[in-house]
Order: structure tokens, then C-alpha cells, then sequence
DNA sequence: TAACGTGTTGATAACGCTGTCATTCCAAGC
DNA sequence: GCTTGGAATGACAGCGTTATCAACACGTTA
């Protein structure tokens, strides 16, 4: 695999043929030897060659490429959000935004697949999401490449990429706090997926809170999860049936969150008056569990367009340094959490220095 | 705005400059006099003229594209199953898929700037999803350009473009039909955005199967909805506070299911003893609700890969005549329906020829 | 043997724009 | 008037591919 870019020129020379005969080889179109085409197809794998498509589009006059037209749906979920605000960032710029998923199966082979996409596609810059934006190997292709790129939620920001992503510690610590004010002693943690450096993040804002108030971490009560609600309900399941049960649950994402309110439902608890739950993110789901869910709000959509705007800029050559932003998650109080059983219900709410939301509508100020 | 499309050399024309002042007047550079930048102006507005992206990209070597790299969230939402459908077809045949979202503020005029996105980026093809594959001006817009669309989900399909589209009354039906089965006669339909064709189909289903029976379809119990959580709730809300309430809701989707749930809780009526609440879609809320939901599964990756499928077949001349297809969507018997109080229960569970999930897992086979 | 078709290959001209560099314009200074 | 220098403009050569059409090889038929 050469690292400069082949033209068709080069696999031609190479391979001792026309370039017309390469460009019907590359199109699958009929008439050709298949001994010319094996000789052709060797010289473009040793080359490393990928067709352009700008110069593919131009001569064909078709581009390749279909637009999906569709309405912006009311489910923001992170990936949603994410989304939207790249997006947007990219329209105000003129910059047309290509999509590269990677299958959930394998993620660095997957990420491969995709970081394939983004090279044939000759993309000027790519955005990577937690966790791709920590895979060293795609990383590494990225800058082999000189491809620029800016990070979401990066657990370790290397000087070269923008990165962006949220106060996770304070905002847990935030959480841990609002539990620790309504009374609560026993709280339970459910952390999240360990390839997300924000797993760490919040765990550790758990932790400091408790430290503050001296309020020692029983070891018993932090359960492993994946961000995902299934992993939440189970780990919700065995925290609850422990022989001293905590009163509180502060599970690291919603999705969780709302496995831990299916455990506690699954188990006769009643929300909040048995044992509290409390989510992170935001995410759609956090308004519509029962009781919906006192969570923090990541401001997803501005983060995304901050980080696009940074690395268009440092496409256009605005910047000399890459930025690095962090933004702050303002505490949701709902009605999945208030002090614990037993307790009289003397701390009625904390106070109101935070969003205070019941309704369904985000705002993205 | 003139049909054809108008190349630089037009614009330059009418406006009595060079190409390359044409140029720096498109790209925003500097030392171009206000009056010369006026008559481009003026004269790339009469003719329509949008910069080819292909040209512009073979020139200046960049592509003014970003890619964004994620991981295929567990988040299948209704979107975003379409979306994987689309991408993995489009994948597969060497396309790239641009995503043009509409804001939700007014379709109309946020489907003309997605519209304007794919003009602009040239893309061969289009793919619509409800309710904008029913927008009049924007079919007539794409028919205008001979942009060749497919449609998903679409009302009324006009024998022009590929459409697909679940087989939603049989769907409804089979749903309306477990409930009568388990000895339901007092059901209540909570209706969807009237803009999506689906609604009317499921609704017609639900009618359907009430005739088929003889149960008469009492008025006061059909709710209108937007296929929203809010609305579903404040529908649930009406119904369940009526003097002789419905002993199961029918919610034509999955996110008013969910809050027909939520308001049964808010009024402290157990599901599914006291009501029973049923969904469609499948979405991922379905197995996220306390009790998780009764509902019927749209195949959305498989019917938006097919469609794709279709669309690039006709684009690449293989196919002469558009095809509709229609998919089944198996019944998804989770734990929000059960026999009306009062029946003893006498009706464990309906036959089990139907899809039978509790888990998470969404089968996509 | 010569003409013919079929399958295979190549020379060359676009495709529509941007980059480079030369040229023109025009106000200011001598 | 003549020079000067920066702003404004244009001529022209690519950019890397595909499309067109001509050319060639080779086995088959008249």
C-alpha cells in the first residue's frame, strides 16, 4: 500500500496498458482480457489506487451518490444530536457531511471498513465519536495520511485534532451531590462502557463527591455496565437484591437509568419512594421513563457544531492550533429521584440553581 | 430559474466577465470590484448556475466534505434503521449517501432547502421518507430536474418512483386482533400524524378488525395523536379519565404507546392489569417501557435497503418499470397486554404462530 | 485468398472548474 | 505628462477520469 496518492495514470504504466483499459477494469465493464485484468488489478492493489471520484463525477457527469431526504425526527438521541450539529456546521460553510458508520461487531475492524469509506470518498477532514476517536490505529491511518480530523468526547486529546466534550466529572459529581443533599448514603454507581473515556470521567466525579462528604465508596455497590440498558437492568438487578440495598442509583447514562427503573419495577420498588435513580446525557428516554429521569443534559448539538466549526477552520488554514473545548452539563432534576425512604421527606427539592424540567421539550440554547 | 443547468461559462457570458471572475465572485474572494460582483451575481441568479461540486473538487483538490465516523449506536430508531438500510445498499453498489435532514419547524420549506442540499451536491438520486415522500412541491421539484426518487412509506405512490412501504393495516389489524382475542370489546386507538399515510392505514386495520368481529367503534375512543410521546400521553390522559374507559389502548406507534403508559401510571392504573396498552413500530422504546410493549415490527432496514436496491437498479437503466413493495410485520408479544380485569384471565396468552420476544435483541434477518 | 465480424485495446477530446501568472486599469506622486 | 504600484481582471493550462471512435488481432466465411 503506497502512501502517495496513484493516479490512473501510474496503474497504467505499471501495468503496461492504457489508461482507458484500466478505467473499464475499475468499472467492471465487459469486454477485457482477463489476463489484462488480473495484470491491471495487481498494479492497482500495489499502487494502493483509488479512483477519484471528483474527476470520475465530472467526466461521467453522475456523481455517485444518492441524498437521503428525511425529516428531522423528534428522537434526539446523542447520535441524533451529534448529527445535526455536525451538520449544521457544515452547511453554514459549504461543506457537504458524509456519513461513515461502523458496524457495533468488531469496532476497530469496523473502523477500518469506514475509514476506507472516508479515503475513497477523499473527504478533507473526518469527525470521529467516542470511542472510534480513541482507536490508536485509526488514529495513526488518519495521520499517515495527513487527513485532519476533530474528536467527540476523546478520553485522551493528543495536541494534533480539535477536540470537544463534556465537564463529565463535574456533571457527575453534580449528580452525586443532588443524591447526597436529598440524604441518601447508600449509592450505588453503574458504570459505563471502559473504552469511553467518559466512563472514567464520571466515575470519577462520583467518587470525589462522596469523598467530600466523607462518605466512604462500598466497594459492593459499584456495578459494571455498558452503556446500554440491558447491561443497566441487569447490574440494577443485582444491586437491588443485595442484602443491604442502597437507596440510590446513579446509573452513568439514561439508557442504563432506565434499565435500573425496569429492575426496580421488575422487583416491586416504587421510584423514587424506595430507591432514586439518576441518569446522565439527556437522551430521549430520560423523559420517558416512569417516572422520567433526573439526569444531567449534555449540550450534544452545540458540542458537535463547536468541534466542526474548529476543524473547518483549521481546514482553511484559521488556526494554528487545535482547540480543545469542554462544555458544561447542567443538572435535569425530574421525578426519579428524592430522599431516601425512612427519611420523612425532610429535604423536599435541592435547590433551584438548576434546569428544573417535567416536559418533554429540550432546550438547546 | 432556468431548468438546464447553467455552467461558468454562461454566467460568465451574461455577465460579461471572464470565467475566473465568475469564480472569484462564487468563492468569496477578494479584488473583485462591488459593481463586476453585482453583475455575477445577478447573472448566476437568472440562470440558476450552482458551481459543480465534482469540477470544483477536480480543480482545487479538496472535496469540501467532512466525513463523521461512528459507531452504529444500539439506538435503532426509526431513522436510523432507515438509515443503516440506505447506507448498507449504497455501500454495496460503490454509491456515497448524503443525508439531507429537513428541520421540523415547517416541512415544506425545510424540505426545499434539503431539496436545495441535493441539487446543489448533485447526487444522482434521491431517497424520500414520510411524511416528505407525500410533499407535492417537492415530487413535482425532483420530477422537474429528472432527479429519479424512491419513496418509503409513502401514501400514495404515483407509478414514477420506487416506493416501499410496511403492510400497516394487516399490521394494525393483527394487533386489534390479539386484543379481541384476549377478550378486549372497549378499545381505544390513539391515531398518528395525519401528514404520514401509515396513520390512515392503521387506523382503517384497527377498524377492520373491530367489523370483523361486530364490536362497534365507539367515537369518544379514538384520540388523535402525532406519533409523539407528549401527544400519546395527553391522549391516554382523555381516554383513561372517560366515565367508562377503554380496557385497552391501541396506540398506532411506539412513542404514544409509551406515553399512554406513562399516563396509566400518572393515573395509577397497572398495566396490563387494569389497561392493556399495545404499540407499533418496534422502535427501541418498545423494549424499554415498564411493562415493555406489545407491538408489531417493521423490517425498516430491510424495506429502506430494498428500496435503495431498486432505486440504483433503475439509475443504472436495469429496471424499466418502478416497483412498490410491501413488507409483513410480525406481532411482538411483549408484556403490556393481558385479558380486561374482570375476565379472570381466562386467555393466557394468543396463539404462539407470532414473533414472541422479551429480550432486546432486534432480529434483523 | 480476401473480406468480414467479434473481441480487445488505445489515442484523444472532453468534463467544468481553479491555480498561475500575465495584463490592464486607475489613482497617486513626481 | 509620465511613471509607479496595487487592485482588478483575464488567458490558459491543467485537475484525473470517462466517452468516442478508430485501430488492431484473430478466427470464420464466401
Amino acid at each position: 500500500m503506497a502512501t502517495a496518492k496513484a493516479k490512473i495514470t501510474d496503474v497504467a504504466a505499471r501495468a503496461g496498458v492504457s489508461i482507458k483499459t484500466v478505467s473499464r477494469v475499475m468499472n467492471r465493464e465487459p469486454n477485457v482480457r482477463a489476463g489484462t485484468r488480473e495484470r491491471v488489478l495487481a498494479a492497482s492493489a500495489a499502487l494502493g489506487y483509488e479512483p477519484n471520484p471528483a474527476a470520475r463525477g465530472l467526466a461521467s457527469r453522475r456523481s455517485f451518490s444518492l441524498g437521503l431526504l428525511y425529516e428531522n425526527p423528534h428522537e434526539f438521541s446523542y447520535t441524533q444530536r451529534a448529527f445535526d450539529g455536525v451538520f449544521a456546521s457544515c452547511t453554514a460553510a459549504g461543506y457537504t457531511l458524509l456519513l461513515l458508520p461502523c458496524g457495533e461487531d468488531d469496532t476497530s475492524s469496523a473502523a477500518d471498513s469506514a475509514l476506507h469509506l472516508a479515503i475513497q470518498a477523499r473527504v478533507d477532514g473526518v469527525i470521529l465519536t467516542a470511542p472510534l476517536c480513541d482507536e490508536r490505529r485509526l488514529l495513526d491511518a488518519l495521520q499517515e495520511r495527513d487527513t485532519p480530523s476533530a474528536r467527540i468526547a476523546a478520553a485522551a486529546p493528543d495536541g494534533l485534532a480539535c477536540t470537544v466534550r463534556a465537564g463529565d466529572r463535574d456533571a457527575a459529581r453534580a449528580v452525586a451531590e443532588h443524591l447526597l443533599e436529598l440524604g441518601h448514603q447508600r449509592i450505588a454507581f453503574i458504570k459505563g462502557d471502559p473504552r469511553h473515556g467518559a466512563s472514567n470521567e464520571r466515575f470519577a466525579g462520583f467518587r470525589q463527591a462522596l469523598a467530600a462528604r466523607d462518605v466512604p465508596l462500598d466497594a459492593t455497590l459499584v456495578a459494571e455496565g455498558l452503556f446500554d440498558f440491558d447491561s443497566g437492568r441487569r447490574a440494577a438487578l443485582g444491586l437491588l437484591s443485595l442484602p443491604h440495598r442502597p437507596t440510590a442509583i446513579f446509573a452513568s447514562n439514561d439508557d442504563m437509568a432506565a434499565g435500573a427503573i425496569a429492575a426496580a419495577h421488575a422487583l416491586g420498588l416504587a421510584v423514587p419512594t424506595a430507591v432514586s435513580v439518576a441518569g446522565f446525557d439527556d437522551s430521549p428516554i430520560a423523559s420517558r421513563t416512569w417516572p422520567p429521569l433526573t439526569t444531567v443534559r449534555q449540550p450534544v448539538f452545540e458540542m458537535a457544531a463547536a468541534v466542526t466549526d474548529d476543524l473547518i477552520a483549521s481546514l482553511r488554514g484559521q488556526c494554528d492550533e487545535p482547540r480543545h473545548r469542554v462544555f458544561d452539563c447542567p443538572l435535569v432534576l425530574r421525578d426519579s429521584t428524592a430522599p431516601p425512604p425512612g427519611s420523612g421527606g425532610r429535604l423536599a427539592r435541592t435547590a433551584m440553581k438548576h434546569v428544573n424540567v417535567s416536559a418533554d421539550r429540550h432546550v438547546q440554547g
